[in-house]
DNA sequence: CTTTCAGCCTGACGGC
DNA sequence: TGCCGTCAGGCTGAAA
């Protein structure tokens, strides 16, 4: 589900009721996942504290005293958090019980998600691009990488190492504000139109976050409100309707195997 | 090296 | 009503 706003939304939500409390008991209830869940993390977490919680991309790591667990909610992942008495939803995978007697669920029907535990670091983590919300972000960086390279300047952007937590949506919806066409060559594009471009992933992701999150199909925030920033989407979704700029039908191409939606006439 | 592409899963939706 | 194909927010690992 989650683009880096849900899963800052997610964090936000979340870290108040669970930093600091000790664990109970962790249940897995389906651990096949992306990748299987850590064979013994039940006996590993109980009774532990969380120290933290944090963000490096979409990847949430929960810092215990002996570890980290880290989780990934994939494409149709979430956490709420409830009241253990809560009956279980179909697809709740893993319950992790405090003893302040908030129950944090992770449900996830594609399983393309993770829940990990670690005392060694995580080697997904160690050749990811900067967070694009830092100054290590720059629309330089963009002109810089890209120089030579003949792909398009949308999955560029969406890729990690260019840059964490760029997914479909804010990619496409920063494509449209930089009037840049999501096909264009990453490698011909200029250096004033890639400030621009990081100016406006910048915009459209603190906006996304300031607003608690993109809502669409399971998507709810660790406490279950729903966001609402897919009222202000001007072409994800949109194909065939018309450009909110110059009225003409918006265009629906595949790139990447990702559907990508722009304005033949406003990007270029 | 860069780029593309299949695959991991379930569920929703549209067409017949 | 059901069956079938297509599509969906991400990421990896292998092939080209």
């Amino acid at each position: 589900m989650p683009e880096l706003p849900e899963v800052e939304t997610t964090l936000r939500g979340v870290a108040p009721h669970i930093v600091g409390q000790i664990i109970d008991r962790l249940t897995v209830h389906n651990g096949s996942l992306r990748w299987p869940v850590t064979e013994g993390i039940s006996e590993i977490t109980k009774g532990q504290q969380i120290v933290a919680i944090t963000r490096r991309a979409k990847y949430l790591l929960v810092e215990l005293e002996r570890g980290s667990m880290m989780i990934h909610l994939g494409m149709s992942g979430s956490l709420r958090l409830v009241d253990r008495k809560t009956e279980r939803r179909k697809h709740d995978h893993i319950e992790m019980q405090l003893a302040n007697g908030v129950c944090l669920r992770y449900h996830d029907p594609r399983r393309f998600g993770a829940w990990l535990w670690s005392d060694n670091g995580y080697p997904q983590l160690n050749h990811l691009g900067p967070e694009p919300l830092t100054d290590e972000f720059t629309g330089k960086r963009l002109f810089e990488l890209s120089r030579k390279r003949k792909i398009a300047v949308k999955p560029f952007i969406m890729d990690n190492q260019t840059v964490v937590g760029v997914g479909n949506i804010y990619a496409s919806e920063a494509l449209f504000r930089g009037a840049i066409r999501p096909d264009r060559q990453a490698g011909r594009i200029s250096l004033q139109r890639y400030e621009l471009l990081a100016g406006h992933i910048k915009d459209v992701l603190a906006s996304a976050i300031a607003q608690g999150g993109t809502t669409l199909r399971d998507f709810v925030n660790g406490n279950g409100e729903p966001g609402y920033f897919q009222q202000t989407l001007m072409v994800y979704g949109r194909g065939g309707q018309p450009c909110v700029h110059c009225g003409k039908a918006l265009k629906d191409i595949r790139l990447g195997q990702r559907s990508s939606v722009f304005c033949l006439t406003c990007q270029r």
